[in-house]
DNA sequence: AACCTTTCCTTGAAACTTCAAGCAAGCCTG
DNA sequence: CAGGCTTGCTTGAAGTTTCAAGGAAAGGTT
Protein backbone atom coordinates (compact mmCIF):
# COMPACT_ATOMS: atom_id res chain seq x y z
CA UNK A 1 0.00 0.00 0.00
CA UNK A 2 2.81 2.39 -0.46
CA UNK A 3 2.83 3.13 -3.98
CA UNK A 4 0.43 5.84 -5.07
CA UNK A 5 -3.20 5.05 -5.10
CA UNK A 6 -4.99 3.84 -8.50
CA UNK A 7 -8.43 5.38 -7.56
CA UNK A 8 -11.33 3.83 -9.50
CA UNK A 9 -12.72 5.10 -13.15
CA UNK A 10 -16.14 7.28 -12.88
CA UNK A 11 -17.62 3.54 -13.97
CA UNK A 12 -16.28 1.78 -11.03
CA UNK A 13 -17.20 4.42 -8.91
CA UNK A 14 -20.21 4.40 -10.01
CA UNK A 15 -20.64 0.48 -9.81
CA UNK A 16 -19.26 0.67 -6.36
CA UNK A 17 -22.11 3.27 -5.12
CA UNK A 18 -24.80 0.97 -6.52
CA UNK A 19 -23.54 -2.25 -5.29
CA UNK A 20 -23.18 -0.77 -1.90
CA UNK A 21 -26.48 0.34 -2.32
CA UNK A 22 -28.09 -2.40 -3.56
CA UNK A 23 -26.72 -5.31 -1.31
CA UNK A 24 -27.47 -3.16 1.88
CA UNK A 25 -31.20 -2.84 0.57
CA UNK A 26 -31.54 -6.28 -0.15
CA UNK A 27 -29.89 -7.48 2.90
CA UNK A 28 -32.33 -5.15 4.65
CA UNK A 29 -35.27 -6.24 3.09
CA UNK A 30 -34.53 -9.84 3.80
CA UNK A 31 -34.27 -9.18 7.12
CA UNK A 32 -37.30 -7.92 7.68
CA UNK A 33 -39.11 -9.93 5.52
CA UNK A 34 -37.90 -12.89 7.82
CA UNK A 35 -38.14 -11.01 10.86
CA UNK A 36 -41.70 -10.70 10.21
CA UNK A 37 -42.51 -14.03 8.86
CA UNK A 38 -40.34 -16.66 10.48
CA UNK A 39 -39.90 -14.89 13.56
CA UNK A 40 -35.35 -14.52 12.90
CA UNK A 41 -32.74 -12.72 10.87
CA UNK A 42 -31.76 -13.87 7.15
CA UNK A 43 -28.52 -15.29 8.85
CA UNK A 44 -30.39 -17.40 11.27
CA UNK A 45 -32.80 -18.97 8.17
CA UNK A 46 -29.67 -19.59 6.30
CA UNK A 47 -28.17 -21.88 9.35
CA UNK A 48 -31.53 -23.61 8.71
CA UNK A 49 -31.31 -23.73 4.99
CA UNK A 50 -27.97 -25.22 4.98
CA UNK A 51 -28.86 -28.03 8.18
CA UNK A 52 -31.91 -29.39 5.97
CA UNK A 53 -29.87 -29.81 2.70
CA UNK A 54 -27.12 -31.72 4.76
CA UNK A 55 -27.16 -35.64 4.97
CA UNK A 56 -29.11 -36.37 8.43
CA UNK A 57 -30.31 -32.67 8.70
CA UNK A 58 -27.02 -31.90 10.56
CA UNK A 59 -23.11 -30.47 10.30
CA UNK A 60 -20.65 -30.04 12.57
CA UNK A 61 -20.41 -26.43 14.01
CA UNK A 62 -17.39 -25.64 12.07
CA UNK A 63 -18.15 -26.79 8.80
CA UNK A 64 -21.97 -24.74 9.10
CA UNK A 65 -19.65 -21.43 9.92
CA UNK A 66 -17.71 -22.33 6.91
CA UNK A 67 -21.13 -22.89 4.17
CA UNK A 68 -22.38 -19.79 5.74
CA UNK A 69 -19.63 -18.22 5.49
CA UNK A 70 -19.70 -16.71 9.15
CA UNK A 71 -17.21 -17.38 12.51
CA UNK A 72 -17.43 -20.47 14.99
CA UNK A 73 -18.17 -17.44 17.57
CA UNK A 74 -21.34 -15.71 15.54
CA UNK A 75 -22.11 -19.84 14.44
CA UNK A 76 -22.04 -20.11 18.46
CA UNK A 77 -24.57 -17.50 19.23
CA UNK A 78 -26.75 -18.30 17.11
CA UNK A 79 -27.17 -21.70 17.41
CA UNK A 80 -27.90 -21.23 20.94
CA UNK A 81 -30.34 -18.61 19.80
CA UNK A 82 -31.98 -21.26 17.70
CA UNK A 83 -31.65 -23.82 20.52
CA UNK A 84 -34.18 -21.65 22.68
CA UNK A 85 -36.39 -21.40 19.97
CA UNK A 86 -36.19 -25.48 19.68
CA UNK A 87 -35.72 -25.36 15.94
CA UNK A 88 -31.97 -26.64 16.29
CA UNK A 89 -30.32 -29.11 19.13
CA UNK A 90 -27.10 -29.53 19.74
CA UNK A 91 -25.87 -33.25 19.65
CA UNK A 92 -22.15 -34.59 20.59
CA UNK A 93 -20.08 -35.72 17.90
CA UNK A 94 -19.48 -39.43 17.89
CA UNK A 95 -16.27 -39.62 16.44
CA UNK A 96 -14.66 -36.89 18.04
CA UNK A 97 -15.24 -35.68 21.64
CA UNK A 98 -14.69 -32.47 21.37
CA UNK A 99 -17.10 -31.72 18.19
CA UNK A 100 -20.80 -30.42 18.15
CA UNK A 101 -23.00 -31.25 15.61
CA UNK A 102 -26.00 -28.74 14.98
CA UNK A 103 -29.37 -30.50 13.66
CA UNK A 104 -32.04 -29.43 12.64
CA UNK A 105 -35.19 -30.29 14.76
CA UNK A 106 -38.71 -31.44 13.44
CA UNK A 107 -39.90 -27.95 14.74
CA UNK A 108 -37.00 -26.43 12.82
CA UNK A 109 -37.86 -28.13 9.12
CA UNK A 110 -41.76 -27.17 9.88
CA UNK A 111 -40.63 -23.69 10.38
CA UNK A 112 -38.58 -23.54 6.98
CA UNK A 113 -41.17 -25.57 5.04
CA UNK A 114 -44.02 -22.77 5.97
CA UNK A 115 -41.71 -19.86 5.35
CA UNK A 116 -39.62 -21.12 2.27
CA UNK A 117 -42.26 -20.17 -0.19
CA UNK A 118 -42.63 -16.46 0.94
CA UNK A 119 -39.17 -15.93 1.33
CA UNK A 120 -38.62 -17.67 -1.96
CA UNK A 121 -40.95 -15.23 -3.49
CA UNK A 122 -39.45 -12.25 -1.90
CA UNK A 123 -35.79 -13.10 -3.32
CA UNK A 124 -37.58 -13.18 -6.72
CA UNK A 125 -39.04 -10.29 -6.37
CA UNK A 126 -35.95 -8.54 -5.63
CA UNK A 127 -33.73 -10.01 -8.37
CA UNK A 128 -34.87 -12.55 -10.82
CA UNK A 129 -37.99 -10.94 -11.94
CA UNK A 130 -35.78 -8.16 -12.38
CA UNK A 131 -33.37 -9.41 -14.05
CA UNK A 132 -32.83 -10.99 -17.65
CA UNK A 133 -31.61 -14.93 -18.01
CA UNK A 134 -28.25 -13.15 -19.28
CA UNK A 135 -28.13 -11.18 -16.58
CA UNK A 136 -28.59 -13.66 -14.11
CA UNK A 137 -25.97 -15.84 -15.88
CA UNK A 138 -23.64 -12.91 -15.74
CA UNK A 139 -24.35 -12.22 -11.84
CA UNK A 140 -23.86 -15.79 -11.12
CA UNK A 141 -20.21 -15.75 -12.79
CA UNK A 142 -19.08 -12.31 -11.18
CA UNK A 143 -20.35 -13.46 -7.56
CA UNK A 144 -18.15 -16.49 -8.30
CA UNK A 145 -15.15 -14.90 -8.61
CA UNK A 146 -15.54 -12.56 -6.25
CA UNK A 147 -15.91 -15.40 -3.49
CA UNK A 148 -13.23 -17.45 -4.83
CA UNK A 149 -11.05 -14.28 -4.61
CA UNK A 150 -11.82 -13.72 -0.59
CA UNK A 151 -11.97 -17.16 0.66
CA UNK A 152 -9.78 -17.19 3.91
CA UNK A 153 -7.72 -19.60 2.18
CA UNK A 154 -7.36 -17.58 -1.28
CA UNK A 155 -5.91 -14.93 0.19
CA UNK A 156 -3.32 -13.88 3.02
CA UNK A 157 -5.28 -16.52 5.69
CA UNK A 158 -2.41 -18.77 6.27
CA UNK A 159 0.43 -15.94 5.27
CA UNK A 160 1.29 -17.21 2.03
CA UNK A 161 4.62 -14.49 2.21
CA UNK A 162 6.38 -16.94 4.94
CA UNK A 163 6.33 -19.73 3.34
CA UNK B 1 -47.93 -15.68 -1.67
CA UNK B 2 -51.32 -17.46 -1.82
CA UNK B 3 -50.41 -18.96 -5.21
CA UNK B 4 -47.98 -22.02 -5.94
CA UNK B 5 -44.45 -21.41 -4.86
CA UNK B 6 -42.35 -20.76 -8.13
CA UNK B 7 -38.56 -22.53 -6.65
CA UNK B 8 -35.79 -21.45 -7.93
CA UNK B 9 -34.05 -22.70 -11.22
CA UNK B 10 -30.81 -24.89 -10.88
CA UNK B 11 -28.92 -21.78 -11.90
CA UNK B 12 -30.99 -19.10 -10.23
CA UNK B 13 -29.84 -20.93 -6.82
CA UNK B 14 -26.47 -21.45 -7.68
CA UNK B 15 -26.32 -17.78 -8.40
CA UNK B 16 -28.21 -16.64 -5.26
CA UNK B 17 -25.80 -19.31 -3.53
CA UNK B 18 -22.78 -17.45 -4.92
CA UNK B 19 -24.63 -13.97 -4.67
CA UNK B 20 -24.73 -14.41 -0.79
CA UNK B 21 -21.37 -15.83 -0.18
CA UNK B 22 -19.79 -13.09 -2.17
CA UNK B 23 -21.46 -10.42 -0.24
CA UNK B 24 -20.82 -11.86 3.04
CA UNK B 25 -17.11 -12.61 2.48
CA UNK B 26 -16.67 -8.96 1.10
CA UNK B 27 -18.72 -6.97 3.81
CA UNK B 28 -16.58 -8.85 6.13
CA UNK B 29 -13.63 -8.05 4.41
CA UNK B 30 -14.45 -4.52 4.62
CA UNK B 31 -15.13 -4.06 7.89
CA UNK B 32 -11.86 -6.04 9.44
CA UNK B 33 -9.66 -3.80 6.80
CA UNK B 34 -11.28 -0.69 8.32
CA UNK B 35 -11.51 -1.53 11.76
CA UNK B 36 -8.03 -2.20 11.20
CA UNK B 37 -6.92 0.35 9.90
CA UNK B 38 -9.53 4.02 10.20
CA UNK B 39 -10.96 2.28 13.67
CA UNK B 40 -14.31 2.22 12.36
CA UNK B 41 -16.75 -0.23 10.13
CA UNK B 42 -17.61 0.47 7.04
CA UNK B 43 -20.80 1.54 7.50
CA UNK B 44 -19.82 4.31 9.28
CA UNK B 45 -16.67 4.95 6.93
CA UNK B 46 -19.50 4.70 4.22
CA UNK B 47 -21.22 8.09 6.19
CA UNK B 48 -17.72 9.78 6.34
CA UNK B 49 -17.78 9.56 2.57
CA UNK B 50 -20.88 11.13 1.88
CA UNK B 51 -20.04 13.89 4.32
CA UNK B 52 -16.58 14.60 2.81
CA UNK B 53 -18.34 14.47 -0.66
CA UNK B 54 -21.07 16.90 0.16
CA UNK B 55 -21.40 21.05 -0.12
CA UNK B 56 -19.83 22.37 2.97
CA UNK B 57 -18.91 18.63 4.08
CA UNK B 58 -22.20 18.89 6.03
CA UNK B 59 -25.71 16.92 5.65
CA UNK B 60 -29.14 16.83 7.49
CA UNK B 61 -29.10 13.74 9.57
CA UNK B 62 -32.36 12.24 7.01
CA UNK B 63 -30.69 12.97 3.67
CA UNK B 64 -27.66 11.46 5.11
CA UNK B 65 -29.37 8.52 6.18
CA UNK B 66 -31.45 8.31 2.66
CA UNK B 67 -28.18 8.25 0.98
CA UNK B 68 -26.25 5.91 3.00
CA UNK B 69 -29.25 3.61 2.88
CA UNK B 70 -29.80 3.36 6.67
CA UNK B 71 -32.50 4.07 9.60
CA UNK B 72 -32.54 7.46 10.95
CA UNK B 73 -32.32 5.34 14.36
CA UNK B 74 -29.02 3.59 13.08
CA UNK B 75 -27.71 6.92 11.97
CA UNK B 76 -28.35 8.92 15.29
CA UNK B 77 -26.55 6.12 16.99
CA UNK B 78 -23.61 6.08 14.73
CA UNK B 79 -23.44 9.48 14.55
CA UNK B 80 -23.19 9.77 18.08
CA UNK B 81 -20.52 7.52 17.89
CA UNK B 82 -18.47 9.55 15.38
CA UNK B 83 -18.83 12.32 17.44
CA UNK B 84 -17.28 11.14 20.55
CA UNK B 85 -14.05 10.28 17.91
CA UNK B 86 -14.15 13.84 17.35
CA UNK B 87 -14.70 13.12 13.66
CA UNK B 88 -17.98 14.15 13.19
CA UNK B 89 -19.76 17.28 14.86
CA UNK B 90 -24.05 17.90 15.15
CA UNK B 91 -24.85 21.44 14.50
CA UNK B 92 -28.28 22.84 14.38
CA UNK B 93 -30.18 23.73 11.13
CA UNK B 94 -30.74 27.27 10.64
CA UNK B 95 -33.55 26.63 8.26
CA UNK B 96 -35.41 24.34 10.30
CA UNK B 97 -35.13 23.98 14.11
CA UNK B 98 -36.26 20.44 14.15
CA UNK B 99 -32.87 20.02 12.25
CA UNK B 100 -29.69 18.51 12.64
CA UNK B 101 -26.69 19.01 10.43
CA UNK B 102 -24.16 16.22 10.42
CA UNK B 103 -20.70 18.42 10.17
CA UNK B 104 -17.26 16.69 8.98
CA UNK B 105 -14.58 18.15 10.98
CA UNK B 106 -10.96 18.34 9.89
CA UNK B 107 -10.50 15.86 12.03
CA UNK B 108 -12.35 13.39 10.31
CA UNK B 109 -11.06 14.65 7.10
CA UNK B 110 -8.14 14.08 7.89
CA UNK B 111 -8.36 10.13 8.85
CA UNK B 112 -10.62 10.36 5.31
CA UNK B 113 -7.23 11.17 3.76
CA UNK B 114 -4.91 8.71 5.38
CA UNK B 115 -6.96 6.29 5.00
CA UNK B 116 -8.92 6.05 1.68
CA UNK B 117 -6.29 5.02 -0.28
CA UNK B 118 -5.84 1.27 1.66
CA UNK B 119 -9.27 1.20 1.22
CA UNK B 120 -9.44 1.79 -2.26
CA UNK B 121 -6.78 -0.86 -2.82
CA UNK B 122 -8.83 -3.67 -1.06
CA UNK B 123 -12.21 -2.82 -2.77
CA UNK B 124 -9.95 -2.63 -5.84
CA UNK B 125 -8.29 -6.34 -5.06
CA UNK B 126 -11.17 -8.13 -3.84
CA UNK B 127 -13.53 -6.58 -6.96
CA UNK B 128 -12.49 -4.09 -9.52
CA UNK B 129 -9.29 -6.39 -10.31
CA UNK B 130 -10.80 -9.44 -10.79
CA UNK B 131 -14.08 -8.49 -13.22
CA UNK B 132 -13.08 -8.02 -16.96
CA UNK B 133 -14.04 -4.20 -18.23
CA UNK B 134 -17.62 -5.90 -19.49
CA UNK B 135 -17.99 -7.38 -15.98
CA UNK B 136 -17.87 -4.23 -14.17
CA UNK B 137 -20.34 -2.64 -16.38
CA UNK B 138 -22.82 -5.85 -16.12
CA UNK B 139 -22.24 -5.52 -12.40
CA UNK B 140 -23.20 -1.85 -12.49
CA UNK B 141 -26.15 -2.41 -14.01
CA UNK B 142 -27.68 -5.40 -12.65
CA UNK B 143 -27.10 -3.40 -8.76
CA UNK B 144 -28.88 -0.32 -10.67
CA UNK B 145 -31.84 -2.61 -11.45
CA UNK B 146 -32.23 -4.06 -8.06
CA UNK B 147 -31.37 -1.31 -6.60
CA UNK B 148 -33.90 0.79 -7.71
CA UNK B 149 -36.68 -2.05 -6.95
CA UNK B 150 -35.54 -1.84 -3.40
CA UNK B 151 -35.97 2.09 -3.00
CA UNK B 152 -38.32 2.29 -0.04
CA UNK B 153 -40.36 4.29 -2.42
CA UNK B 154 -40.41 1.78 -5.04
CA UNK B 155 -42.38 -1.19 -3.44
CA UNK B 156 -44.88 -1.05 -0.68
CA UNK B 157 -43.47 1.92 1.16
CA UNK B 158 -46.80 4.01 0.92
CA UNK B 159 -48.69 1.58 0.59
CA UNK B 160 -49.89 1.89 -3.13
CA UNK B 161 -52.72 -0.54 -3.08
CA UNK B 162 -54.98 1.59 -0.61
CA UNK B 163 -54.97 4.52 -2.86
C1' DA C 1 4.94 -40.42 28.75
C1' DA C 2 5.68 -35.40 28.90
C1' DC C 3 5.33 -31.49 26.10
C1' DC C 4 3.88 -28.48 22.62
C1' DT C 5 0.82 -27.25 19.02
C1' DT C 6 -3.38 -27.29 16.73
C1' DT C 7 -8.30 -27.89 16.35
C1' DC C 8 -13.06 -27.34 18.04
C1' DC C 9 -16.02 -24.81 20.29
C1' DT C 10 -17.72 -21.62 24.02
C1' DT C 11 -17.91 -17.52 26.87
C1' DG C 12 -18.42 -12.62 28.46
C1' DA C 13 -17.91 -8.02 27.46
C1' DA C 14 -18.01 -4.35 24.27
C1' DA C 15 -19.77 -2.60 20.03
C1' DC C 16 -23.35 -2.21 16.86
C1' DT C 17 -28.29 -2.57 15.08
C1' DT C 18 -33.18 -2.87 15.56
C1' DC C 19 -37.45 -1.82 17.48
C1' DA C 20 -40.88 0.75 19.76
C1' DA C 21 -41.68 4.83 22.03
C1' DG C 22 -41.37 9.62 22.55
C1' DC C 23 -40.46 14.69 22.29
C1' DA C 24 -40.47 18.92 19.84
C1' DA C 25 -41.12 21.73 15.85
C1' DG C 26 -43.51 22.42 11.54
C1' DC C 27 -47.85 22.01 9.02
C1' DC C 28 -52.60 21.78 8.11
C1' DT C 29 -57.66 22.25 8.66
C1' DG C 30 -61.36 24.18 10.17
C1' DC D 1 -55.55 29.88 16.74
C1' DA D 2 -56.77 25.30 18.48
C1' DG D 3 -56.54 20.86 17.45
C1' DG D 4 -54.57 17.15 15.30
C1' DC D 5 -51.31 15.22 12.00
C1' DT D 6 -46.68 14.88 10.07
C1' DT D 7 -41.73 15.36 10.05
C1' DG D 8 -37.02 15.21 12.17
C1' DC D 9 -34.50 13.24 15.26
C1' DT D 10 -33.32 10.87 19.71
C1' DT D 11 -33.51 7.42 23.33
C1' DG D 12 -33.31 2.97 25.94
C1' DA D 13 -33.79 -1.72 25.83
C1' DA D 14 -33.39 -5.99 23.55
C1' DG D 15 -31.13 -8.60 20.07
C1' DT D 16 -27.00 -9.56 17.33
C1' DT D 17 -22.05 -9.47 16.13
C1' DT D 18 -17.24 -8.93 17.15
C1' DC D 19 -13.23 -9.48 19.80
C1' DA D 20 -10.13 -11.49 22.95
C1' DA D 21 -9.62 -15.09 25.99
C1' DG D 22 -9.85 -19.73 27.37
C1' DG D 23 -10.91 -24.86 28.19
C1' DA D 24 -10.81 -29.34 26.48
C1' DA D 25 -9.66 -32.94 23.24
C1' DA D 26 -6.63 -34.39 19.34
C1' DG D 27 -2.22 -34.71 17.08
C1' DG D 28 2.55 -34.54 16.76
C1' DT D 29 7.52 -34.72 18.68
C1' DT D 30 11.06 -36.16 21.38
Amino acid sequence: MTTAPRWLSEEEQRTWRAYLQATTLLEDHLDRQLQRDAGMPHVYYGLLVQLSQAPERRLRMTELAETAKITRSRLSHAVSRLERNGWVRREECPSDRRGQNAVLTDEGYAVLKQTAPGHVATVRQAMFDRLTPEQVSQLGEIMRVMAEGLQPTGADADLPWLR
